[in-house]
DNA sequence: TACTCATATCATAAAAATATAAAGTGAAGG
DNA sequence: CCTTCACTTTATATTTTTATGATATGAGTA
């Protein structure tokens, strides 16, 4: 586990790119599939600049990809990491507050 | 995984406590096992009041915790979903890199 | 070619995070 | 009670993040 040490940086700059709500909400909606950039506004209600910059973040750090479909943007999830920390966050914050 | 929306500030939060280099080098130092400030200190190279505002922040996001013995102050992760993220950042910056 | 659609980029301002220096606190020892 | 130790809190400056409005781009359509 020490090896974090030296790769903190990079670690830390991974989990910046998924330490927002907004973003969360995205990734959440990518975790059922890809979605053009349309839809996840509808989906999540970030406006249009926003989800563009929020897009971009993600897609910088690696977490995400997309491919073209004539004027549209599919976007999905792109590293394994994402989908496991997206399941430890839903048993942490969504399944214990239905218990309650 | 949708529960995740009305969540996601709370996710988010939680995951800010996380994403910073510092905070990662002294959470990893926790996942040993518990340790005062000034073998956090040695351990890391945080200067003292920079390492008492980290602990202070893990401490307010519940990320750890912490028992007094005399004039010392012995912290320890204080959340299960820590020790899995924690695992997951391991496995993805520092098992694969060994392989190359 | 002009126009619209889907999305990205740029510029800017406000808010949050971080590091550092200085001062404060509570527990123990002489 | 005065001092030291182990640590926290406060104040401040810098950097980073975020949202918003304006503008730009590239792909398809009339």
């Amino acid at each position: 586990m020490h090896a974090i040490q030296q790769n903190a940086q990079a670690a830390a700059n991974f989990l910046k790119g998924l330490a927002n709500a907004h973003r969360l909400m995205i990734l959440c909606e990518l975790a059922d599939g890809e979605k053009n950039v349309t839809a996840l506004m509808d989906a999540t209600g970030i406006a249009q600049t926003s989800m563009s910059q929020h897009l971009g973040k993600l897609k910088n750090e690696g977490l995400v990809t997309y491919r073209r479909d004539h004027r549209t943007l599919y976007y999905r999830i792109n590293h394994g990491a994402v989908t496991e920390i997206m399941g430890t966050l839903y048993r942490a914050f969504c399944e214990l507050e239905g218990s309650e």
